[in-house]
DNA sequence: TTGACTTCTCTGGTATACAATATACTGAAT
DNA sequence: ATTCAGTATATTGTATACCAGAGAAGTCAA
């Protein structure tokens, strides 16, 4: 076995193959819908799979499996003779998957404050004060710190599952994040909510922990509710 | 638009055609992964494409697009030329769901301590008192209106997101209840913490409620924890 | 001019054929 | 006898060809 430390073995990265090529479109796809704004522009996006297998090179059958799998992750909805649509997110959707996410996230908190260890808190902690002053002027990097800040609470509760389950929460969540930021001063006071709730973790203090994150994320599905219109304004009666 | 409610019209239900093929497969092989008893044999339990094309009289295609879908759902493994098995959980998975189902019906209970009308409290209340006596005799029965009480109340919390997640979770532990239940005399404990949630929902409380139902659902993490290593005795090296 | 019917085309759904790879078995050589 | 290598087979991954259904447009009739 100490031979393997020794051997050059030029390690050459199983570039595309060995992983699947579905897998492979699976993440592309992904990503382009990520990358554009859905709810930028009101029109539906259609995806057709001839295009996307020319696009990317591939037959259609891996585009179809990637396809699938996506539709399972809620991406995209494929109707029978109909085609294959980015779905947008309802207000009501989004508003219900940030519920679950506090659901999951204030358990975490809950399990979290007697299992961190401190230099565990300690990087919790960095990871709020770099924005401790106003985060008005950098949103964008004050958005991917708060993403981490949540994620690193979840991770820190140690249920693996709650971590990836998140994660594809967060992944639809990405288009209104940046949205509800800006509005109504959220980020402002979103720093202070985390600061108490490193507080309650430092504490060790189980149910004061989970509250804070219950309350502080159950705020934003508030606020979601209240101004989140423009997530369903062109016409959620076209998919329902 | 009269004439649709005077045409004689058959309704034939649209069996196999409408629906798609993949989600018939998708269907019927979860249903026969979820008939046999994935705990019982110890060995791996291997899907053949082809095999399961000509049982259910498909081609290759539809299958291996609904395998995708289970793969993307945790039913089963995939690995690239090595075949395709069914999954099954380790005792730390298991607790793992049990943790995620914890924090979402908690925090349904917390929501629906509040909503819930009169009505679904006295249903819910009736699928507790069926029990009220010693269940240890119908244990079977008991499981059965076990689950219907804790869907019923994640569906009174009013976020459908956290029924269908907790339905894919209910799913996979379907194999997990019915031995957890006749140890430890959980069933007739059970019955007891389940009247104690209907009290706290009736009165309104949604503290009381949301920690009843976490202490109750997390009991059972813990005894699963404990008593649950018949889970992963074969091995589930084989699978890491 | 308008409405209904037919046809054409575009789209996804399905099946089959082909290619690549991993495993296992067999043979020979040491 | 044991081990290594090569080949064969089995199984999955990929591609292409074909099919069916739905939508739109055009035409004919009232």
């Amino acid at each position: 076995m100490s031979e393997l430390d020794q051997q050059p073995r030029l390690k050459i990265e199983p570039l595309g193959i060995g992983l699947g090529l579905r897998q492979q479109a699976c993440e592309a796809i992904k990503r382009a819908i990520m990358a554009m704004d859905i709810y930028g522009h009101p029109e539906e996006i259609r995806l057709d799979e001839r295009q996307l297998s020319q696009d990317l090179g591939v037959s259609r059958t891996p585009i179809r499996e990637a396809l699938s799998v996506l539709e399972q992750e809620g991406f995209v909805r494929s109707i029978p003779r109909r085609g294959i649509h980015v779905v947008r997110k309802s207000k009501r959707e989004v508003v219900e998957m940030i519920a679950v996410w506090a659901a999951i996230e204030s358990m975490a908190a809950r399990l979290a404050a007697p299992r961190a260890s401190e230099a565990e808190l300690g990087e919790l902690r960095g990871l709020v004060e770099a924005f401790r002053d106003d985060p008005s002027g950098q949103l964008s990097e004050y958005s991917d710190a708060n993403m981490a800040f949540h994620r690193a609470i979840i991770r820190l509760g140690g249920v693996e599952l709650m971590t990836s389950m998140t994660d594809m929460l967060f992944i639809h969540m990405r288009a209104v994040r940046a949205v509800t930021m800006t509005q109504d001063n959220r980020a402002k006071r979103s720093v202070a909510d985390h600061r108490a709730i490193v507080a309650a973790l430092t504490a060790r203090d189980p149910d004061l922990a989970e509250r804070l994150v219950r309350e502080h994320t159950m705020g934003l599905a508030a606020h979601v509710e209240r101004h989140g219109d423009f997530l369903d304004t062109p016409d959620q009666r076209s998919i329902a």
